[in-house]
DNA sequence: AGTCACCTGATT
DNA sequence: AATCAGGTGACT
């Protein structure tokens, strides 16, 4: 599910759920869950200490441990973790259980099996936290430092976005939507967008995310209704062939680093020279067919 | 610096 | 059968 909102709402939930709540014992039923480390271990460190809070950095669950440890989670494309009342019945994809001591759970689902949980030092901590990059809803996520990370990057703009040491947070579909409210094409190299679209990028991933983050919250809160089905859905995300609100051109969708990148080519304008040169790209490059082609030398 | 593997399940 | 999916680290 989830890039920032999602995440946000998930740890705030975990938080007034669970805060201050002992866990008696934990199972991890996939080993990938917790690789390189076997879940027997992790289960053994988890047993028995507090869980003293739950806090998120970027797209990271952090679980702070009596222990001094903390785990980190990372539902990555469909992870989730919940609490569930104690006879409540366990959804299909559960991949760990922590058992708290009045009998309640908190359950990690993952039907992709793609999320990861560590338990980290205050060191691993420190690390991690260094290598990433400002929040998108505090101070220190600032224009300036927006426009230093662009700077001379041939690398298209939306790519660079989605680096989480630029800024912390961005998924692909919040990503599409804050360039399409800032007015800035995907494929643009992040070297030649301008201070003013800068300023505009910086203000537009910050309304979109904050935005994003209450209408998460308030879908939990507030069950059976989504963050679309009141007026704060997406504006070109997955819409291609629909027409833009804005302009009434059709949303396209191209391919960029492997995934899908969905804009509005009338409102998100981009020099002709451009487009032709990714579409060329594209083009050119030969179907994957299996195997490692031989490398020249 | 860019592609792909990691996984399963939903949709075409 | 093929393609796509809200992510990222490990690879050419």
């Amino acid at each position: 599910m989830p890039e920032l909102p999602e995440v946000e709402a998930v740890t705030r939930r975990l938080q007034e759920a669970a805060g201050g709540a002992t866990i008696v014992a934990a199972r991890f039923f996939r080993p990938q869950t917790t690789h390189p480390v076997d879940g027997e271990t992790v289960a053994a460190r988890l047993a028995g200490t507090r869980l003293q809070r739950a806090w998120r950095r970027g797209k990271n669950v952090l679980l702070g441990l009596s222990s001094g440890e903390t785990l980190r989670v990372h539902l990555r494309m469909t992870g989730n973790l919940f609490v569930l009342p104690a006879e409540a019945e366990l959804p299909g994809a559960t991949r760990a259980l922590f058992t708290l001591a009045d009998g309640r759970r908190i359950v990690f689902e993952d039907p992709r099996l793609l999320g990861r949980m560590a338990l980290l030092s205050q060191q691993d901590l420190a690390a991690l936290d260094a290598a990433l990059g400002p929040e998108p809803l505090d101070r220190t996520f600032t224009a300036a430092w927006l426009g230093r990370r662009l700077t001379g990057l041939r690398r298209a703009v939306k790519l660079v976005l989605l680096d989480q040491s630029v800024v912390v947070g961005l998924g692909n579909i919040w990503v599409a939507e804050a360039l399409f409210h800032a007015g800035v094409a995907p494929i643009r190299p992040a070297r030649d967008v301008s201070g003013e679209e800068i300023l505009g990028l910086h203000r537009a991933i910050r309304r979109v995310l904050s935005r994003a983050v209450k209408s998460a919250y308030r879908a939990y809160s507030a069950p059976g209704h989504t963050p679309e089905s009141e007026g704060f859905g997406v504006a070109v995300y997955g819409r291609e062939g629909e027409p833009c609100a804005q302009c009434g051109a059709t949303i396209r969708r191209i391919g960029q680093g492997g995934r899908s990148s969905y804009f509005c080519p009338r409102c998100q304008r981009c020099t002709l020279l451009w487009r032709l040169l990714h579409l060329l790209q594209r083009q050119t490059r030969p179907r994957a067919s299996g195997r490692n082609s031989p490398s020249a030398s």
